[in-house]
DNA sequence: TTCCTATTTGCATACGTTTGCGAAAACGCT
DNA sequence: AGCGTTTTCGCAAACGTATGCAAATAGGAA
């Protein structure tokens, strides 16, 4: 036995393919071929398999990848990590896509077009089999971009409205409209809503979920303010809604990471929740569920919502001619103690 | 001018420095010069730029690795993200190396032996330029190796005490001694201690600044329990600490995370805190400061300690040779309202 | 002008794989 | 044993860039 000692002849650690062949007496597309699942016999592949083994061999992605034109990474794009579903978000994808064997080229970009735009042509360069955003819209040159280099792209909780783009979100327009009627059926009358940013789908479909919702029961929302997705924002329009002449007894903020700065802006102002006002989020992110806020909140199911993400992903690198496929998944209204309760019927 | 039509024959979207060298009647070593860097006249200058314009032309990354060795990525490994520390940190980590034109390989990996080994090994297959670990540790082995490989590594917010591997913390030992000395002259006299995990250096650094620091005013730590730096366990131990005969009237808490699961535990017995007991944490993340914890804590300047990793990271990529460093950043205690403040003086 | 030096540029090769093609070998069948 | 068919495997050419080397050109001093 001679394979405790390092090696022959690996100066500086780099061991190709050429190596393992000598060693194992075959050519270097032989090990290429056992190494890459192509056919070769059971002799051939126990022999390269060996060398390979002694040498401390694996083969090289990046030179894969020149060749083959497949890189096995996956360009992720966010726009933000402060509202707790993102990481989340960001570390189911992450085990999912490496059990898949693939690896992710992570970029932050503010939800500006140019940035994002900046962001995409890198993620090209680096020749990704795919890039998945989360939470930023792509303008639809920048779609006809990654189509025509091939490269499939699936929107994580958003959506878009042109063809030829993925997306994967929850079912947010009934969800607004489940929210509208757990509260008619709690009996709240003035219920005001402190939206998702406007320029998301997320946050205008939940929005009109919620009109739907109220109209079907004869209301309508007392207020609406932009929120923007922003602590600070959701904040000032707690206040500005809460001293009016005559303040909401519902609010339904845009999301989970507002609706925790209105909590604390009501809490500060001495208004009972929900004695006097109830408080309805989206997205049940862990901190929702602390004890702290308790909050009553539509649950968006993330780890259906990441795999259904992986898996169109897949599909369409596995067949780029694959049409693009919009896909919305349900989740439940999560009961704390934010809200008041419909008594049983 | 022609140049608005798409190109001449860029079919499929891949356009090579072959073909802009051809459009602009030059070699393909001129092209990689004028990208590059290289020496090239001001006429050829021009010349590749605008034959590069026209054709959409820009340098494939992959390729320029596989001659040079190096990818300009940076591979980030990471625990977990329901710490609020760590999403932050990557998204400045993000921004910094972004900015000096390097991209991020990112892995999410439970922190046992063998998973942060198969992850190192398959950054280095990538042949990253460099590794940041975020709280996880390294076995020698496998730093021995990426040192092998020519691979600088630096951890975030962990030490190390082997040679040979850089590292950047905040000043934990300090740290914990300003717990300590703030704690006593706040009155304190029953101090326990919810520890991050013993298998951290932070969290053992924190631990042994506060044993050092009531040791100087001659008190001892009452009690301390193990948080595995985990919201369960904390809050289990919370429970424990105050359901003994002598309960503490401070617990100092190894980091935020486990601090909020202690204070929402601590409210659902109705004990009253700073009242019956004190509560400090461990690295101000924002949720510290919302209301509904404000949360007496010791600061880890995130900012500083992201630009000094990417510091060392870099000046270790440019020059190999260069020792590996230790470097810590202090940080303030935050004074808000889970804490009894000393009268003044 | 002439000669020497400094700069510019093209040619060829290298980086570590994959893959089409053809030769050789193995196999199945009569 | 002989023939046709399949499988196995090596050779060589890609993939898109960087770079040492030599040829060609430009620039300067006398």
């Amino acid at each position: 036995m001679t394979n405790d000692r390092k090696s022959d002849d690996d100066l500086n650690g780099k061991t190709t393919s050429f190596h393992v062949a000598k060693r194992a007496g075959v050519s270097a597309s032989a090990v290429s071929r056992v190494f890459s699942g192509a056919s070769a016999s059971p002799a051939m592949h126990a022999k390269v398999r060996r060398a390979a083994k002694d040498l401390g061999y694996r083969p090289n992605p990046l030179a894969r990848a020149m060749v083959t034109g497949k890189s096995r990474m996956i360009g992720l794009v966010l726009a933000y990590l402060d509202n707790q579903f993102y990481p989340l978000a960001l570390e189911r994808l992450s085990a999912v896509l490496q059990e898949r064997g693939y690896h992710i080229l992570v970029f932050l970009a503010s939800n500006t077009e140019d940035k994002i735009a900046t962001v995409v042509q890198e993620l090209m360069d680096y020749s990704v089999d795919g890039i998945i955003t989360a939470s930023v819209a792509m303008s639809n040159d920048l779609t006809a971009r990654c189509a025509a280099h091939g490269i499939p792209v699936v929107m994580f909780n958003r959506g878009q409205d042109g063809p030829g783009i993925s997306s994967v979100t929850s079912t947010n327009v009934s969800g607004g409209r489940r929210v509208a009627e757990f509260l008619v059926a709690g009996g709240h009358r003035r219920i005001a809503h402190i939206a998702g940013w406007a320029g998301s789908s997320t946050g205008r479909d939940r929005q009109r979920g919620l009109i739907e919702g109220l109209a079907d029961a004869g209301l309508e929302v007392t207020d609406i303010i932009d929120g923007m997705y922003d602590r600070e924002v959701a904040a000032a329009a707690a206040r500005t809604l809460m001293s009016g002449t005559r303040p909401p007894d519902a609010i339904f903020v845009g999301n989970d990471h507002m609706a925790f700065a209105v909590l604390d802006t009501l809490r500060g102002m001495g208004v009972s929740v929900p004695g006097d006002v109830s408080v309805i989020g989206y997205d049940d992110v862990p901190l929702a569920a602390w004890p702290a806020y308790d909050l009553t909140t539509v649950r968006q199911p993330l780890n259906r919502m990441v795999e259904a993400t992986v898996e169109t992903m897949l599909a369409q690198i596995a067949d780029p001619s694959r049409p693009s496929q919009k896909i919305e998944i349900d989740g439940p209204l999560i009961l704390r103690s934010s809200a008041r309760t419909p008594p049983d019927p």
